[in-house]
DNA sequence: CCCCTATGTGCATATATGTGCATAGAAACA
DNA sequence: TGTTTCTATGCACATATATGCACATAGGGG
């Protein structure tokens, strides 16, 4: 019961359903999360922990970035049935598109090295 | 995504959960949801309203009673792929089996009038 | 070995959520 | 039409959740 409520809470917020989204597209280190959201970097990285908690994710160190991705091989749990429902849902939904636009021009690179 | 997020919500509380559980079992009036679960009527009444609210199940009246039940013909909408999701789930869960027990002895009959 | 960059986290705060209590509402039945 | 019985809801309160800000941490690269 407590797995099966601190999945379902997890796809449970519009943030987190964003993240998801986004690394349905492809993986992603934590500054490309916040700009393909436009969110701070402490809301992106605080909610990739609650869904990597959750089982709906993995995360990985490639250089001075940690990489974070849909965990593809969960059989049982109850994140692989929620993560096929999301897969087929939301797919004309405006800000989903707007955050796939950002993350088209996202660049693994600090925003304090972006020249602003 | 509103919609969505509703319905990923009204799933995600132990009470719904066991709510929706009992119901799996067989429709039930207010009266006896309390009884299965044990608790107020207030807090029976208000989670089958959010139940309701988010598509996952229909009320009719019966009677004095007003009789909840899983509302079988969604198809699209999302509170389909939940329900099918719950029907698998937490099967062994302890209270989810001790809810079924106290179900199989409630009645459709008011605490008034039990002699208590 | 030190510094710099990316990521994680403690704290304060605002908002949302769940519940009990008491009471209002609704509708069947006499 | 009045009464009884079941169900819904306003209110108060306790708890949970999400977020920004500032800072701590970690670990790669020079």
């Amino acid at each position: 019961m407590r797995d099966f409520i601190r999945a379902v809470r997890a796809i449970s917020d519009e943030t987190r359903i964003r993240i998801l989204k986004v690394l349905l597209q492809r993986e992603c280190c934590v500054c490309e999360v916040m700009q393909a959201l436009d969110i701070a970097q402490s809301r992106a990285s605080r909610n990739l922990g609650i869904l990597e908690g959750a089982g709906f994710i993995e995360s990985r160190r490639d250089g001075l970035w940690i990489v974070y991705s849909i965990n593809e091989q969960i059989v049982d749990g109850y994140a692989a049935s929620l993560i096929e429902m999301l897969r087929n849902s939301l797919v004309n939904e405006q800000i989903i598109l707007q955050d796939r636009e950002r993350l088209s021009h996202a660049v693994r690179v600090g925003l304090r090295a972006t020249g602003k």
